[in-house]
DNA sequence: AGTGGAGGTTAATGAACGTTAACTCCTGCG
DNA sequence: CGCAGGAGTTAACGTTCATTAACCTCCACT
């Protein structure tokens, strides 16, 4: 038998997803499900029945219900963090460097609502080996916008770090607009719209301490 | 015996935690509790024993966890919406009604981290009927901040509502960075820098469909 | 043909947890 | 004095739930 816990493909694999349809498919269904009701609402009888598996067959295919999640949450912050890494590499200022990287976090946020809900919702149910990786892995996250911010709004201070979470937030604040009301309003306006509040608050914390009625 | 469900202090008596002492530690203990490892995460005995009593006394006070859950939320919507009203009945202007908006958000956001991450995190954890009267608390105080960002800026379209949320998502990121790493920053300089932010973004939402190199 | 392992199944186990029962203690009051 | 009832206690109950055990069934490959 093989150990779950170390999956058959190499680690770190080209693309994730490729490797065993069963365990992307129970992925995917896990995500949702703890996105809507919580890891510690959500049974291993309810994940194995939504795909079509039941209960403790699961554990063919992960080490246990902590494992799942902490799969999800280093998949994740390992995606964030190397797509956003690619994207500064490849940019050639840092203006199309931060668009770049709103571009990458908005298309994750769009696209993955229910990751990104878990990424700071859950992450405190995790064993404290697996907690530390995803903190880490955010940490630089975090370091890599900070540098982009400061170096496309030089007035940014040491303030760049709280501005730089404070923009997070908004960003993915997208499941709780979209899940909500209205009838979905289409991709695109909502990605221009998040794109333009967030370069908007950035600029905003670079000019100065107030905001001196700066509208118009 | 009393119901716990309906305390004695007639409901929306004058100021909230003048009641009975030992409700209200209850309240600021199950707050921190559940902010901290999540309404599921938390036992009763837990909470007991954070308030010098242990288990099933906390059963005098409160009709079952699920109803202190309901009292933190429910109170925290009334707050906010109360407050909220108020500011904008007593400001002349949108401008100045969407800065004390802005004011007594950060205010509550820097003041009781504990309530504001409860606020959307357990949201689901809710029976039905207490759920669905804090989701209408919650669309209320919505509906003011939006009818006063189109106030103040009237190039706020439809995107207005989703703008608004966005910027909750900032406001509300505080406990993220605050409870972070760097050495607390004091409280103005959070609040200043919060201030601006919102204002940035929102400005930015209402100008037009693309940020057109907007930034100095 | 046969075998071994991958991927399932159901039943059992053991712990955790919310809630209730039954009982005690103290205090204010007629 | 007596007693009602608010505030706690411990013990018991019933359920839920993650995990393990034991067993089964294909299928790939020698």
């Amino acid at each position: 038998m093989v150990n779950p816990t170390s999956p058959l493909a190499p680690s770190g694999g080209p693309q994730r997803g490729a490797e065993n349809p069963r365990r992307e498919q129970i992925r995917r269904e896990a995500a949702r499900l703890f996105a809507a009701r919580g890891f510690l609402g959500v049974g291993v009888d309810e994940i194995g029945r939504a795909v079509g598996i039941s209960g403790p067959g699961l554990y063919r295919h992960f080490a246990g219900k902590d494992a799942m999640l902490a799969d999800l949450l280093v998949g994740i912050s390992e995606r964030l963090l190397g797509e956003g890494r690619r994207r500064v590499d490849e940019a050639g200022d840092p203006q199309s460097a931060l668009d770049s990287l709103l571009e990458g976090h908005i298309d994750f946020a769009l696209d993955e609502s229910a990751l990104i809900t878990l990424h700071d919702r859950e992450l405190l149910h995790l064993p404290d080996g697996e907690r530390h990786r995803v903190r880490s892995l955010q940490r630089q996250y975090v370091e890599l916008w900070v540098g982009v911010a400061r170096d496309t709004f030089p007035g940014l201070d040491d303030e760049a770090r709280a501005a730089v979470h404070a923009v997070f937030g908004l960003l993915n604040s997208t499941p709780h607009s979209a899940a909500g009301q209205e009838g979905a309003r289409d991709r695109a306006a909502m990605a221009s719209l998040l794109h333009r509040l967030a370069l908007g608050a950035l600029a905003a914390a670079a000019h100065g301490t107030h905001p001196e009625r700066a509208r118009r």
